[in-house]
RNA sequence: GUAGCCAUAGCUCAGUUGGUUAGAGUAUCAGAUUGUGAUUCUGAGGGUCGUGGGUUCGAGCCCCAUUGGCUACCCCA
């Protein structure tokens, strides 16, 4: 017999665990569609040809590879052989494994826009919210499959689109009680244009991956590492510089003008910067020069949502421009802009931070008691008019001492319990007893929808 | 992929330098209560101590291996 199990980084979700997530899914389902964003859903497997390269090296080991059926086939027993010594080599052989389970939403969309591109309007405003699977060592706030929900703008160059994807994180986290969560913000052009002072586009790269550990390892690991990547002295001083500018937005963005007074891309950089910092006034948002992410697309302003640091989860939420993203797959010249909210790390943090509300906990409505065989016919009779009404609830499974199923009406959170023994069957009655607050008034039959009413407000 | 910690009842965990029959809380079931849950009291069932080897007169405890979990690194939501 096998032994029950999930695997490694898998979760089940009970009710209990469903409300709460759903509370958070909705929030942020329903702030897309105010800004009227509409949904795709895309499937959870693609042809691995989709995935790999768009993610880095590293990326490309996390995807989670599914098997090609048929391996065994004897007309395919060459190429099958041929492709795991492929694999061996370190190589991914479409012999072997030709689909792979989607690893984001953006390449996805990507797929999407381009294969749809002739029936879509442009710009292209969609909401996705589906599970992702990464093969990643699961550790505290990372999971091998959660819930990404991303907004994406296709099609369009204007600022206005990244004002207005910063303000919908600040409308989420504000709906969902975290007012104390931090937006970073930060521009690839500035990173490149600080790249190209300092040895050249190729070593954007490591330069990126170096200052993104800034807060995390402190300026003379970071110093270190530039020194090993082949940075010179005399560009790590100039690095260091360009990490020391603090103050306000506007004073970095001051002094980033400065040095960059020579670069036409650069000061582009901050110029995009300058806008979105202007139109969004109400979010709690800081440009963090240190802010590099890792995706290997983003081409303009990038993003990255951050937990109140006293609960130590990092990034709830990454996103930003890719000005060629349909390129891959041959529709050039399209930009696009997106975000992407991690709903299972925000879950964790409003857990931790206790900020979920007490009234997403609902039951259901009433259970009535079987405490014999017409009377729960006569229970079963009066459901079905309240159930075509909306209020949900059962007739207890079998006729059983009345605790047993009181008890099971309040394990399942029941608001009410409905009882209709000989005596009120006999009078057309039915007790009824709040199990929130323990109070029970006997009633008529006919009374129940409108006691329901009164109570339950549908 | 690398490193550290952990694994005992369905769940959360005690378990003394290695020493008789491995405990508690909780959950489940039964009863106190033949029409009242969440609170109270009583009782019962439930264990190959992750798995496989080893050391020892004797191993839940020590050693080795293995599997799984957690945490951190890399990277990321």
């Amino acid at each position: 017999m096998a032994k029950a199990g999930l695997p490694q980084g898998t979760r089940d979700f009970s009710s209990e665990i469903l409300k709460k997530r759903t509370y958070i899914l909705e929030t942020i389902k329903k702030i897309f569609q105010v800004y009227s964003f509409e949904p795709l859903e895309t499937p959870a497997i693609e042809n691995i040809s989709t995935l790999l390269g768009k993610y880095g090296d590293e990326g490309d080991k996390l995807i989670f590879k599914v098997l090609n059926n048929g391996l065994n086939d004897p007309k395919n027993i060459e190429k099958s052989k041929k492709g795991f010594e492929d694999l061996l080599a370190g190589k991914v052989s479409e012999d072997v494994t030709s689909r792979a389970l989607r690893y984001d939403l953006t390449i996805p969309l990507a797929r999407f826009v381009a294969m749809n591109f002739n029936n879509i309007y442009l710009p292209f405003k969609r909401y996705q919210i589906q599970q992702v699977w990464r093969a990643d060592r699961p550790q505290r706030g990372r999971y091998r499959e959660f819930t990404q929900c991303d907004a994406d703008i296709v099609g369009s160059y204007s600022l206005s689109c990244e004002a207005e994807l910063a303000n919908i994180y600040h409308d989420v986290f504000a709906a969902l009680g975290l007012n104390r969560y931090e937006l970073k913000v930060n521009n690839r052009k500035v990173l490149a244009a600080l790249a190209r002072k300092c040895g050249g586009n190729n070593k954007l790269i490591p330069l990126t991956v170096a200052i993104d550990k800034l807060d995390k390892i402190g300026i003379e690991k970071v110093e270190e590492e530039l020194k090993a990547n082949g940075f010179t002295d005399e560009q790590v001083q100039i690095i260091k510089k360009f990490l020391d500018i603090t103050g306000t937005n506007q004073q970095k963005l001051d002094t980033l003008n400065e040095i960059f007074v020579n670069d036409e891309e650069g000061l582009t950089g901050v110029k995009e910067l300058t806008n979105v910092i202007q139109h969004t006034k109400e979010v709690n948002i800081s440009i963090d020069l240190t802010l590099a992410r890792g995706l290997n697309y983003y081409t303009g302003v990038i993003f990255e949502a951050k937990a109140p640091k006293e609960v130590n989860m990092g990034s709830i939420g990454g996103g930003g421009r890719y000005d060629d993203l349909t390129g891959l797959f041959g529709v050039k010249n399209i930009p696009g802009v997106g975000i992407s909210f991690g709903v299972d790390r925000i879950y964790d943090v409003l857990e931790e931070l206790n900020l979920f509300p007490k009234n997403i906990f609902f039951g259901p409505d009433v259970l009535f008691l079987n405490l014999g065989e017409s009377e729960s016919s006569k229970s079963m009779e009066l459901l079905k008019p309240l159930r075509k009404r909306n209020f949900s609830g059962e007739v207890f499974h079998e006729q059983t001492k009345i605790d047993k199923q009181m008890k099971y009406a309040d394990r399942k959170n029941f608001n009410f319990a409905a009882i209709i023994g000989p005596e009120e069957f006999s009078q057309n009655m039915v007790t009824m007893k709040n199990l929130k607050t323990g109070e029970q008034q006997k009633i008529l039959q006919s009374e129940l929808f409108n006691f329901l009413s009164k109570f339950l407000h549908k």
